[in-house]
DNA sequence: CCATTTTATATTGATATCAATCTTTCTAGT
DNA sequence: ACTAGAAAGATTGATATCAATATAAAATGG
């Protein structure tokens, strides 16, 4: 033994890690974030997730779950956890779709489209006064920036050319 | 009934509220990396968060939990149940403060110190390629931007005065 | 010194996240 | 049509995340 000192990581080098991860840094943002829409959505009864999953299904023609999948950059096995609480609550319908009998169908309901409804203003406000908290034009540009690294990473044309995971 | 048509929300609006939620956005890019960082850590044995965790465990001095869950913009009962599998592994180890007997102090183990080495190369290496495939100047001015969202939202002096969460 | 309050962390319960794997169904090539 | 392979989801198991609440110990005020 004794060998245990043979690799001791500088405090220096864990400054910089720390200061200069963007992988820690987005999730720090996100957490804060979530914690921020979560808190402001609570009225209504729905998390930040649950808010972006419903309202992107807030479409002229229910979509299939691997659309919505990559939309929110998620995994599917993901969505399919995400879409449980919101069938139970009645919010939200899977059904089969009649063209391809392997895929599903994802369409608010009619309370969920009012529930939604509840949340928008929420929504609103909450992101003015977040928008109006950051300096000058960095919320556009924060978002342009957070889109390309979320466009980047599955860009990879892995050998057989599958794209998600 | 005949009633949910009233509550009907705008496609236009769907559309607006995807492309301008930074929250969205920031969860998205969150969940980007993280797959990015947690395939590339993989070899190691480790998770994104499991290294931003352990590397901030690395310091001279053992730091109780509280401001480790700051640092990484966590709830503090997240802290607790990170720490569950590191302990088990045998690499991060949690003892009483002897100066405060409610307190816990976090340190990285001989073994911890041993596997957070064999990942640094591995992050040096995944981060120098994102960093590239950003466009020139992206990274800093988007690791800042990240860095004010999320010093902002812990910073409303609520009533009592207590910061986070 | 004692009672109250505050602080630090743990526990519970619910949802979120993903890898690995499985089933079903569709598609292509023959 | 048949069969091999691909595609769409579901399931399982592990970790992550947070609200609500509980516990224990320190700090504080009288």
């Amino acid at each position: 033994m004794a060998m245990s000192n043979s690799v001791e990581i500088p405090f220096s080098t864990t400054l910089l890690v720390r200061d200069t991860c963007l992988c820690l840094h987005a999730q720090r943002a996100a957490r804060a974030l979530a914690r921020l829409f979560d808190d402001a959505l609570r009225p209504a009864g729905l998390t930040n997730g649950q808010f972006s999953l419903m309202m992107s299904l807030n479409r002229p023609e229910p979509p299939p779950m691997g659309p919505v999948a990559s939309l929110l950059a998620m995994d599917q096995t993901t969505l399919t956890a995400a879409l449980k609480p919101l069938q139970r609550k009645g919010w939200v319908s899977v059904m089969e779709n009649p063209k391809d009998r392997r895929g599903r169908l994802l369409a608010l309901t009619g309370e969920g489209k009012a529930v939604l409804a509840t949340a928008l203003p929420i929504w609103k406000e909450t992101h003015a006064a977040l928008d109006q908290k950051l300096p000058d034009g960095s919320s556009a540009r924060l978002r342009q920036d957070l889109q390309t690294v979320s466009g980047m990473t599955d860009e990879t044309p892995k050998p057989a050319g599958r794209r998600l995971r």
